[in-house]
This record gives C-alpha cells, structure tokens and sequence, in this order.
DNA sequence: GCAGAAAACTGTCTTTTGTACACTTTTACG
DNA sequence: CGTAAAAGTGTACAAAAGACAGTTTTCTGC
C-alpha cells in the first residue's frame, strides 16, 4: 500500500455513445451538458465510476438512468487519458457504445434530460474529444456489424430485409444490391422467416423475418464481410 | 470543479502485453513482481499514470524503461476495473499491447529487472487478470496481422517470405499453404525483393523482402483475410 | 376483373478469391 | 555430376462475391 501511495489518484468518468436506428440512419444520443465548463453544449452521455463498481457496471448504471434501458448491447470503445482533455479537472474517461432500439426506449426520461437523437451525419460540434469517441464507436459498429447481425440490437423483434439491408446501407455508408444482399444473409442461417408480412411499403409486401432464438453469434466460419 | 469533487478518485495503471517473436514462437515478456501482494509471481510490466501523462504516454515511458525501447507499436487493449482486482487497493488498469524486434531490445535492461521472454503456449499463472490482458491482446494481434503486414514490427529489417509465413503461423496457430502464402503477400505489392539470400535454412537460399519504405497501412481493398 | 406498375423475390452468369497440390528451379554436398 | 532438399512457380478446381436480368405478388385505376 505505500508503494501506491506515492502516486496521483484521478477521477474516472465514463462516456456513453449510445447508437439507435431511425428513419434509415444510424442516430446517435446527445445531452446539452448541465454544468460548467461549456454548459449547455452537446455532450455524451457521462458520470464518474464509483467506489463499488467497475466501469462496466458504471456504464450500464449511467444508461439505465437516461435511457430505463437495461441489458442493452454495451462494450469498451478505448480510453481517453489526456491530461487536458477536461479544462476543469483530471479526468481520464473510458468511453463506451451501446446499441439500443429506439423503439423500446423511455422517452419520457430522455426528454427530461434535454437529449435528442441526432443523425450521425450531421452532428453539431461535440465537447471535449467526445467527437473521437463517437468516430471510434462506429468503426466498432462496423467491425461488429461484419460478424454478426446487429439486427435483434438495432431493429424491432420483426423486420424484413429491406429493413435489414438499408440498416446496414446506414451502418457502412454504402448500398448494398438487393439480391446479393438477401443471398448472403439468408445462407447464415439465423433467420426465421414468419408468415406475417410487412405491407407499408409495397403492393406486394415483404415478408418479417426474425432472428433465432437459439442463436447468438454466427459461426467463426461464416463471417459476414461488407 | 465542486460536481466533480463528490466523485471519488482511483489510481490508474498501466500494463503492458509486450509481445516479440523469436525461435519460431510469440513470446510475451514477463516480470517477477517487485512488491507485495503477490511479490515474486509472474506478472506484465506495468506502472501508474502519473499527472502530467496521458496513458499512452504512460506506457511508452514504462516500456522504455525496461526494454530501453522508443517508437515502436504500442495501442490500447481495454480497460479493467473491477473493484477488487487487486486486493491492497482499488486500481483501473488500462492495458497496452506493444510489439517489439527482440533483436533490437536492450537485454542488460531486461535482464536487471529479472524479466523473461515465455513462449505464448507456456504461459506460467499470471496475477490479477493479467492473463485476460494477454488473451485480449493477442486477439488484437491476430486483428492487426489481418490487415497489415507485421513483418516490420516483429521481424528483422528484412526476412524471407518463409520466415514471414512463419511469423503468421505463429500468431494464428495454424498453417498456411507456402505456394498460397507467397502469392497472397506478394500480391499485396508491400513488399521488396532484395538480391540477398539467406542460405542458412536450405542449399537453394530464399531471397531476402523487406516492407517498402513508403507504405504503411495496405489499401482497404486489399485486407488480408486469413 | 383485367392491365399495368412497383416492389419483393429468384435465378443465372461472370469474376474474383481461396485452396490443394504437382511441377520446376536452384544449389550444396557427396 | 547426380541427388536431395527446400525455394519458388503453375495449374486446376471450388467457393464466394458481384452484376444484373427475369419472375412473382398484389394493389390501383380503368
């Protein structure tokens, strides 16, 4: 113990990008942050870790809080260790991204807040280097995307792979063909196709698919590469 | 600056997965530790992030203190935080991977820390979670050698496409095709043949590549899946 | 109720990439 | 010199990715 006592303690903050799909484009959560320095400019979703609590859980913590969502899809992004980064104190962050569906989202508690989903394509100015988090976590996305359906995290229970495939078009910033598309997500065998179809947006309707219950990732063999 | 002060403050650390490859074997660089608790067991080389350094600093420090090197690969792994990791006292470690030419470290230094170099398949008990640092380090590995060549980092100046093809099978824990591999390096156009041999491994000789001066990353279009 | 339109879906053909494995080349050594 | 042993090249097949035309379904409007 006195061996550690010679060193610096720091506060420990965590930054949540949380990502959900919209209007066919990916949004990200933004909060007017509520206190000085730079009070009322666009901020991520933060707090500070705890005594009792890792980082993890401080992260989950902090999401239910703003968003009542709980066992949502949440993992590391890198850390933030600047001496600077914040003017006002020390602070090493450890930004995380959560993917959530914003259909099953707790609008009132985000309204309280003052946050709003903002298009990923066209984010205000963002505090400190909250920006670099944001852009590491949608190369995480797209990573993630690559070897596993990011369906059942981003998508209602039932889409169709239209759905699906403009999802995707959202996440890479690219089309997909159609056919191609439908070709190289069915043949991995995740998806159950449902006797329900989606008829909003066609004559002849597109049928919902979901994904397996019994699934969770796709075999090593069979990744997915966009 | 008063919202921050109800947070309370932790000690941050480093450590460092130091990987290099010799003898046909990735090999990670191990410490007995200096101090209690668990003083004498195996551990990475670490330190605490002190106040005017960020981590990457932090560990670029530390591994230059102990293997005398500069420059050389050095990126985030992820964080650890739980509160009980280590047992004296709440740390948040936050671990680095770092790839070195064993051939240019400076042994003296190793060796007055009492540090060995232990073949990835015969890792002894790690402290802590260190051993979870390693695992995760190491899928980092397999990452990065998916789309950039790491000859540079891990081999000599120049080296033979076999020992190259060596070095892969090292970090992937399989074979590859020698006629296959050849043709997948080569194609990427990174490297350059030397009109030197190396004739020490058969009577033929294979001629010596070395990465071409100018490329860095290998063109997107061109990842290397193996 | 039938033609047409629009989108969902299917199929085919081509190109590219991956893989297995046989063949040729080089060179030291007996 | 012939041979062995490893380096390096070539070929032939299979699998995956990609382009794109063709077919099906179903509502709409006449």
């Amino acid at each position: 113990m006195e061996l550690y006592k010679i060193h610096p303690q720091h506060y420990v903050a965590v930054d949540c990008v949380i990502l959900g799909y919209q209007d066919e484009e990916i949004k990200l959560l933004l909060y007017p942050r509520s206190f000085e320095p730079y009070k009322g400019k666009w901020s991520l979703l933060g707090g500070f870790v705890q005594e009792n609590e890792s980082a993890d859980e401080a992260a989950a913590r902090i999401l239910k809080q703003t968003t009542g969502l709980e066992q949502i899809f949440l993992e590391q992004v890198a850390s933030f260790s600047e001496p600077n980064r914040d003017p006002e104190a020390r602070v090493i962050s450890l930004a995380y991204y959560a993917l959530i569906r914003i259909d099953l989202h707790d609008e009132e508690k985000v309204k309280e807040n003052g946050a709003y989903w903002v298009s990923v394509n066209k984010l205000p100015n963002l505090i400190f280097d909250h920006q670099q988090m944001f852009e590491k976590a949608l190369v995480k996305l797209q990573q993630k995307a690559g070897y596993s359906l990011c369906g059942s995290e981003l998508l209602p229970e039932m889409f169709t792979l239209i759905h699906l495939r403009k999802l995707y078009e959202a996440i890479f910033q690219r089309e997909f063909d159609p056919g191609n598309f439908r070709k190289k997500i069915l043949s991995l065998g995740v998806l159950e196709k449902l006797n329900e179809k989606d008829a909003s947006e066609s004559r002849k309707g597109a049928f919902y698919y979901k994904v397996k219950s019994n699934i969770g990732e796709i075999d090593a063999n069979r990744i997915v590469k966009f």
